[in-house]
Formats: structure tokens, sequence, C-alpha cells
DNA sequence: CTTACGGTCTGTAGCGACTACAGACTCAAG
DNA sequence: CTTGAGTCTGTAGTCGCTACAGACCGTAAG
């Protein structure tokens, strides 16, 4: 009734969101089947709290697989906490070790670059890098080395 | 002539690298095409230089074509070294944006399981948070939430 | 009326870096 | 001779989009 319907591309500006990817997360089923105004999707202003919610979690790096299960909890009516504090935590370890991973090639990039510019080096520190794991540009560069 | 020769499972358990992803590299050019013993894959045992090489620069998180690129630098009779760092420079700052977005999701992420753990919350904290971006579950938690 | 333009539609293919088969073949040991 | 392990090619799947092609629809200007 109340005359709130927008389109795709009102949608997509509203959210953020590009258009192929809400068709995309509606193919998949991430986004219920839109409505139709002829051949045309037409949303509620309301829809894009949904897609917000899909855009926000996107942000913090839960996959979509996630994401149907948080939209799953979010729904319900009764909300399980529980369950969703269980796939936030189990991404954030994820992460905690994605962390973990980039600190390291942080560090030992920061190291071959650093040995690079000061330039008293034999070969190429980056190539000798790769060429032999033991050797990361210059071993004890100094203090902390912390970011 | 010396019959240092390995098959492909050989150079597979040496570099620790996928046969599957071995026989991809070559597809894709990364690897030369193997010399044959047969129908066989057969390998010098100073392949396993290069597919080490290619190894260590995945770890350092460098895409195969950055990897293509610093291959032909490592075996170019005259190594680039100034090209090599800038290769490593640009994918160092790469890093440094992800790491930047990691934290960011950790801290909130963590901060959110962490409300959910408190327990005087409204709502659910995960969900609250994705509705509504605002309010990462808990504000001010207190000091540092440093790593 | 025609024409142009912008928005939308479906469907398919591409990206990067693998991974996982199916189904055929080869080779050596028992 | 049979069995099992290893290898081969080729294709399709993964994830989360993104980028088309080619059709269609509605409105406004000329």
């Amino acid at each position: 009734m109340a005359d709130d319907a927008i389109a795709i591309g009102e949608l997509s500006r509203r959210t953020g969101c590009n258009i192929e990817t809400i068709r995309f997360y509606e193919r998949i089923g991430l986004l219920p089947t839109a409505a139709r105004r002829g051949r045309y999707r037409s949303y509620a202003a309301a829809d894009t709290g949904r897609l917000s919610f899909v855009r926000r979690a996107r942000e913090l790096g839960f996959t979509l697989e996630e994401i149907r299960a948080l939209l799953g909890i979010s729904t319900a009516g009764q909300v399980s906490c529980a369950d969703a504090r269980e796939i936030a935590a189990a991404h954030l370890m994820k992460v905690r070790r994605r962390l973990v991973d980039l600190r390291r090639m942080e560090r030992v990039l920061a190291a071959t670059v650093r040995a690079c510019d000061t330039g008293d080096h034999a070969g190429c520190p980056l190539i000798d890098t790769l060429r032999n794991p033991a050797e990361p540009a210059s071993d004890r560069v100094g203090p902390g080395t912390s970011n």
C-alpha cells in the first residue's frame, strides 16, 4: 500500500551495495526473491535493513554462509544469542589467525625492503629471501620491530 | 644424465606443494613444462629450488603474477634489485592495508563477543551490532583494548 | 510519432588460486 | 597375473563477487 516501494538502483544507492551484488544475493537465496512491479524488482524501504545487515556482516569478514545463519537467527522469533555468539567467536578466531599470518608477512617484507634501502647487501635481498628462507634479508634488525 | 630425476610426488614431498598445484603452476606457465620420462613428469633435484621459491613467495602473500615477475627477475642474468624492491614495497602496502582492515574487524568482533559474555545487554550484541553499526555492542569498554 | 536515454532484466562467463574428482594409464612387487 | 600405488589429462567446483551481452521498459524531448 504505502508507496515506499523502491527500485533496485535506489536500494543500491541506500545500502552502498552494488546492483549486481544484490541480484547475486537474491539468486543464492541470501535475500528473498524480490516482489515485482511488472518485471522490475520492487523493494520496501524496510528491505534496506536486511541488506545493510548483510553488508555490515561482510565488512566484519563473515562468510555468506555465516551471514545466512546470522540472518536466520536475527529473524527467528526468539533470537538465539548463544548461537550468534558461537558464530562470532569462531569467526574471531579465524580473523586472529589471519592477523598472525599477516603480521609475519609484514615483518619479513618490511625487513626485506629495509635491507634493499640500506644498500649494504651482496645480492638482492628479496630474491635472496625467497631463495633461502633462513635468511630474511637481514636477521636481527635491532629492537622490537613491533607494530 | 646424473640420475637425480624425481617424480612429481617426490617434488611435492620435498617442497610441501600439492601435486595438483604443481600441475596447475605448469599449466599457467609459472613453472616450465616438465620433461617427461614416458608420460610421467620428471624433475631435476634443482627444480625444487624454483618451486620452493614460489612457495615462499606465496607464503609472503605475493600473487602469482607478482611471483611470475619475481621469477623473471631472479633468473635474469642481471638481477634487477630495484624492480624486486618495487614489487615487494607495493605488496607490503597491500599487506598493511589488509592489516588495518583485519585489526578493525578483530576489535569489533572481540568487543561483541565480550559483550555477549558479560551478559548485561538488552538484545543480542552481535545481531544488534549488525543491525545498527553505530553501536558496536558495547561502546567504551575501558582501557586499551590493544592486542 | 519517433528517437534517445537511462534503468532494469536474464543469463553467462570471468577473476584468483587452488582443489577435487573421473577415468585412463603405467610400473613394480608379490 | 593381479594388485596397488603412482601418475596422467581434462573438467568442474569453490568463494564472493564483477562484467558483460543483448533484450526490454518507461519517460521526455524533438
